[in-house]
DNA sequence: CTGAAAGCGCTAACAA
DNA sequence: TTGTTAGCGCTTTCAG
């Protein structure tokens, strides 16, 4: 910037201040300090700006990994949320930091936080990390988490309605007459926890019994999920529908399934969760529960952005629904 | 800092050494101070650390989409790419500074290298940045490219055999008795460009004459590609096969077939390029080129970081490799 | 409207 | 082994 300022022949301030946009310079005098800084390739170093000013420019995507044993991102939910808020956020002229944390550590929040690379945090998933984010949120207020709503939180969350999703896709599997339908998922982590209540209020509802055989826990890969589902047919348990908790795990249900000799959906129809890209072209295609994922990465950015401001608008809840495609046998 | 310093009854440089490691604190006295910086929430400020250091611990992985016009991040190749990316830099300590470049202005890899942002930059395809990705690579070393190899690069390019995966792709469609095959892709950028030469030289070789009826520009998204598959039914050209540039677009060309009422395989074969997750799970299941994204990401990042500790490796040419599911008849 | 100068939080040369 | 101090590149108050 001094070399700027000595060929510009102006000081080092009248040259932050025209490449800041300052009303106090008139605007020849920007455009040719402006000028002078493009042809010699300047730019503003953001690490001195930083500094100064308390604002990085940055804003963090933060991808917990905590319930994932392979501590890969491999769900293309994720990915195609990280696809939206990027959009969201170049935008706004700020810039990505993407953290995956693969075994979360104590104090990796708090951490992130006091370390100020980012001036809001986006956290996409709750994880097993609820509690983490719940300690974090009660003095941070710069944070969105895409996750479901639970009592007592103090942070904002934007999610869909998690039960009604569940809710919808089986009551969907009964109205088509199946009686028998398993759950195949990770109930420990909120947003699952709630899909399944959704599914159990919906049996109870058509009075179908609870068979803690049909209840069979899940992680997202598909590897995980190809062995849950082995598992569950090992079981010897009848069943004639699968609500997945996820596509990904639906996906692997119908492959293992094929691999037992039962057809989809005749023998066994099969909901999933997300409407992710693949849900089309799978086959059969899969029925499932929409989640909006440019709206919910919309909604996300505009309340951190509104949190930056000095705002505490609190989270929002999306409607899930159900898309109908041959899996199900409709 | 400065407030440690006054806890630990030490100097603020004192600190400083002691939370970068130096060898000239004695581990207690380290200790001791790594305890109270942990207690009291402390983090050094990576800004202050880089304005400093001149080191940012960041690098930024920049996807262009020059060739898009959706502009957005939609093929899971990036995602999967990415994903694996984000492991590789993790693993170094260093951070992510994710950049979609929606439509690249003149100058604007100049200007994300001014910036200083970031240590090193990892690009995903050349998009149609050929000619600036070698202007920099003359004066930039801490860049590498996912790509194609191409006369007079001056940059370092890690890609997978692009003419010989189109080689092997239209090898096995015409070693299948197709003889009317079809290509599908933006030969403009300089991977598909390659891959056509392959399924051109296949041509060839078997002594099939050249049909420009048969050679379909088509960009990556799914709404796209559909429509160039469209387009290139309506021209009314007779076909047996298709080579499409990624599986995306074989995927969209499938759909397309059988809404027009064609079976695939035996009407028409189709072979894609990628092996990306949702290949093998489509209907039918696409034989098509694999690319080990995992073994790239190691590779670029390997390369990457060589680079920045002063070595000027050359790039990286990989094996693609034929993967033969039902699309194509075999 | 413009400039001089202080200081953001850190590291490292230099001194002790 | 530790402390003092200069300065990284920027913004902004204060003084013209």
């Amino acid at each position: 910037m001094a070399d700027i300022a000595r060929m510009s022949g102006v000081s080092i301030s009248t040259v932050s201040r025209a490449l800041a946009g300052s009303p106090l310079i008139p605007d020849a005098t920007r455009e040719m300090i402006a000028e002078i800084a493009r042809d010699n390739g300047y730019v503003v170093n953001p690490f001195a700006r930083g500094l100064r000013l308390k604002r990085t420019q940055n804003i963090g995507v933060v991808i917990p990994l905590g319930h994932e044993k392979r501590q890969l991102i491999s769900d293309p939910f994720f990915l195609e949320m990280l696809g939206h808020l990027a959009d969201e956020i170049t935008v706004r002229g700020y810039e990505i930091l993407l953290s995956k944390i693969a075994a979360p550590k104590p104090g990796w929040l708090e951490n992130l936080i006091q370390s100020q690379r980012t001036d809001g945090l986006v956290i996409i998933g709750q994880s097993d990390q609820h509690s983490a984010l719940n300690a974090a949120g009660s003095h941070y207020e710069n944070m969105v988490v895409w996750g479901a709503h639970l009592p007592d939180q103090t942070y904002c969350a934007v999610g869909v309605n998690n039960e009604l999703g569940g809710y919808l896709a089986t009551k969907h599997l009964i109205s088509l007459g199946r009686r028998r339908i398993a759950f195949l998922g990770d109930a420990d982590l909120p947003e699952i926890g709630q899909r399944r209540q959704g599914y159990q209020r919906a049996c109870r509802e058509a009075g179908i019994a609870y068979d803690p055989r049909l209840d069979a826990p899940s992680e997202f890969t598909e590897e995980t999920a190809a062995q849950a589902a082995e598992r569950l047919m090992a079981s010897g348990a009848e069943m004639d529908a699968i609500f997945a908790a996820s596509d990904v795990i639906a996906l692997a249900s119908i492959n293992a399934l094929k691999r037992h000799g039962k057809r989809v959906p005749e023998d066994v129809a099969v909901v999933g969760f997300d409407d992710s890209t693949i849900a089309a072209h799978t086959n059969p295609p899969l029925t499932t529960i929409r989640q909006d994922l440019n709206k919910a990465a919309r909604l996300l950015i505009d309340l951190l952005f509104q949190r930056i401001e000095g705002d505490e608008p609190k989270g929002a809840l999306m409607e899930p629904e159900l898309i109908v495609r041959k899996s199900s046998g409709a």
